[in-house]
DNA sequence: GTATTAATGTTAGAAATTGTTCGTTTAGTC
DNA sequence: GACTAAACGAACAATTTCTAACATTAATAC
């Protein structure tokens, strides 16, 4: 059997275990075609990660794996314009805010950037941005409540607005599917987009991320108008005509 | 073999992922008649724009989302009887009822029993349990909010039981951290109790799902009477003595 | 044709991974 | 509890892979 790099085999193990609730450190070592020794590090960086509990001559599960959401491909569409957006508006965050990150690969990224923040509040409908911000000293998270759309990793609903009633919060950061030329923010989800209305109105500062691609599509359901919120940030690859007809219709603008 | 212009290869590679998890430089290398030089610089290039680690020797998928919690080995404790108690427990469901499911163990064997369910609604606070039965074809999913407690798989606090307000329930399932001689339930965690009490208000039956380790114990703080609920589920290793004393204060025990 | 640029190959030193040895710890047995 | 064989961990050596710089080739423009 080829050789795999070593993650490719962590991964191999982590996944043994899917099938059996615990493994050798001989029959892995066998199988993968490495010594034992080998074996066993790599069991102990499992156990590390909290994956698993050694044993002698082996490992168990300690606990399942959970909530595994494919995300793949939107994450990856214009990862970079994403990223970039992500980094402006981490700048905008100050230590002790208490923030809303809707929804939305962008501010997935976003979340991603805020692990370091200080005694941070995020209120989030997403699962992703829950798992991603979990184990972060400066965070506290609050998963608002709602019925998990299948396969997708969020929260929406009634439950989520009414949950929303509880708060209020300096900063909401939210995507969008589409931002019209008329000036008007478009969701592909209706329960979604009276979710994001509710957060625009409950945060003292609105902030929409959005990547060129959005601008100028519209989508099923209309969530506000440009000029509920405060500030558009987008990437470079933006038309400058859109941003110009953008700008006339009131809302500060950032491109990155 | 011809050789290929580079953006191709690069798609080449990318289209690797969805069928492995890990690729490794070496192969790649031989596999396109490159360098490995080249292949690690298409696999830098790959890990910025899509979702992807590079590692020693190679690179592996990062895309997947897992949220990922740690049980220690409190699930394994006492499983088969834990198991036996979800068995019983899953005869009291009925199709279309809408049932809550507690945190804890032996509800989340329950939730896994449930995955075959019809057309039911499961309002629960545990991530372990939505995540078991996201993709049960017949069963909703509500998600309630509240504060995610670091390294444990649920939400609690003020948010969660404001969520409950909102629903009403056919059953609730519970489980406990001991069950006091005195006829007092308890629970190791004072915010866990409060959230209890309420669930057992908004529903028609609260069932109490508790291994025979758990009765005689007592712990931080008490989320209610014995005299609260309907029925008691434990194993048979308990006590004739404890069922016979639970049973004089007017709880309904079953022992399987 | 040549100039220019991008892509690829080569090399050497640095870094990470893996294998080996050996003394120590553990689980099971008597 | 003492014994034994297996498993473990630490330290070091051997191997593989990485990065960075530079040399070379291919592609494109003029």
């Amino acid at each position: 059997m080829r050789k795999l790099p070593s993650a490719a085999r962590l991964a191999r193990i982590r996944e043994r275990f899917a099938s059996e609730a615990g493994v050798s450190v001989a029959d892995l070592a066998r199988e993968f075609g490495v010594s034992e020794m080998t074996i066993r590090r790599d069991l102990s960086q499992l156990e590390g990660q909290s994956h698993i509990h050694r044993t002698h001559g082996g490992a168990v599960l300690t606990g399942r794996m959970l909530l595994e959401f494919d995300y793949r491909d939107r994450r990856e569409a214009n990862r970079d314009a994403k990223q970039a957006i992500a980094r402006e508006a981490r700048k905008l965050v100050k230590p002790g805010q208490r923030l809303i990150l809707d929804n939305g690969t962008t501010t997935l990224e976003l979340a991603c950037l805020l692990r370091d923040g200080e005694n941070l509040t995020v209120i989030t409908p997403s699962l992703a941005v829950a798992s991603e911000l979990l184990d972060a000293p400066g965070v506290e998270v609050i998963l608002l409540g709602g019925v998990i759309r299948r396969g997708s990793p969020d929260l929406t609903g009634p439950v989520t607005e009414h949950c929303l009633e509880l708060f209020s919060a300096d900063i909401t950061f939210q995507g969008t599917d589409g931002i019209g030329l008329d000036g008007k923010l478009y969701n592909a989800d209706l329960r979604l987009a009276r979710v994001e209305k509710h957060m625009r109105r409950i945060a003292r500062r609105s902030i929409v991320l959005a990547d060129h691609t959005k601008i100028g599509r519209t989508a099923l359901a209309c969530s506000g108008k440009l000029s509920d919120i405060d500030t558009l940030i987008t990437d470079r690859a933006a038309s400058a005509e859109a941003i110009r007809r953008l700008s006339k219709l009131g809302v500060r603008t950032v491109t990155v």
